[in-house]
DNA sequence: AACTATTTATAAGA
DNA sequence: TTCTTATAAATAGTT
């Protein structure tokens, strides 16, 4: 007797489960190391077995995949473990990038204080050609985008952050596999 | 003519492997949702398209398979003494008062964005007692305050941001020196 | 772990 | 991208 059709629920048997769980995963790395090869894509795949072990593959490796993501923060937000690396190096290398993402983050926030001190003075060099209590529209449109470039640039710098502390938590948790 | 072998190596023409990208791709994340509906596995993946473009499937979503690594806890390579087990538990707990921060923190810039929304609709008010070109200072005065309490939260929130993460690691590099 | 009868995935072509 | 089809590959049930 030769395969057979098998309904998409649950396996109830815990044994047949283990050994669907064990077959299936490996047809599943082979064909995310097929799509590695074949179309030079790099992939990354963390699983947990129904006994709650984390196996997980990646193409070239894991850290790849993850910083690359750090990096170009695609819209996504995947997190990935590890294989085999060493993770305290992994770590503090996820640290250096975290630590530089608040430095930036910083850094435009006083870019932000700046751009406002100039509106602030030339609101001040204004006042002395317009009654005190009216000021020109473009002033305040002016610092009005001004604030909303500050606001979306720390935006972005936060999922940066999110991502960044996902992926150190995650490589500290990574579990080497059988 | 239907499906012939292939060669496992990087398909030449670029054309072409987009398309086994595209159809891959699609049967390597239908397998990893079979994975998990059959055994109740949690399942990541991650790709990036030769295009270089960001890919993901998470089963039941790739941030529950995240903090699963979190609250399982890998252990750390090496063995670990009693009392070091205490401090993986309050490297979680630092974690978590990470993780809160970062969402009061976005919540707070929310709110800023409320205020700056409040404001405008005033402006729009305004407009009907007054020329078109000409805001009352009070206006300004106001829109100014409240970016200034926005930024300083969240340079409040960042310091924090600051010290939980270096606490988290100096807890990281206890155990692992343990 | 192996073995196959079948189902499923997919390379080409349109 | 989507569909069709011949065929390669994966795998459910069994040993």
């Amino acid at each position: 007797m030769g395969r057979r059709k098998i309904e998409m629920k649950m396996v109830m048997d815990s044994s047949s489960r283990q050994v669907t769980f064990s077959k299936r995963r490996t047809g599943l790395f082979k064909k995310a190391n097929e799509l590695a090869t074949l179309c030079g894509a790099q992939v990354a795949i963390v699983v947990f077995s129904p006994g709650g072990k984390p196996y997980s593959f990646g193409h070239p490796n894991v850290e790849t995949v993850a910083e690359r993501f750090l990096s170009q923060g695609g819209r996504p937000k995947v997190s990935i473990p590890d294989q085999v690396v060493d993770q305290s190096a992994e770590v503090r290398k996820l640290g250096r990038q975290l630590n530089a993402l608040l430095k930036r983050l910083q850094a435009e926030m006083k870019e932000g204080e700046m751009l406002e001190e100039a509106i602030t003075a030339r609101r001040q060099k204004l006042k002395h050609r317009k009654p005190a209590n009216e000021l020109n529209v473009d002033e305040l449109l002016e610092m009005k985008e001004s604030m909303e470039k500050l606001r979306e640039k720390i935006r972005g710098r936060i999922s940066e952050l999110e991502a960044s502390y996902s992926l150190l938590l995650l490589s500290k948790m990574a579990v080497q596999q059988a």
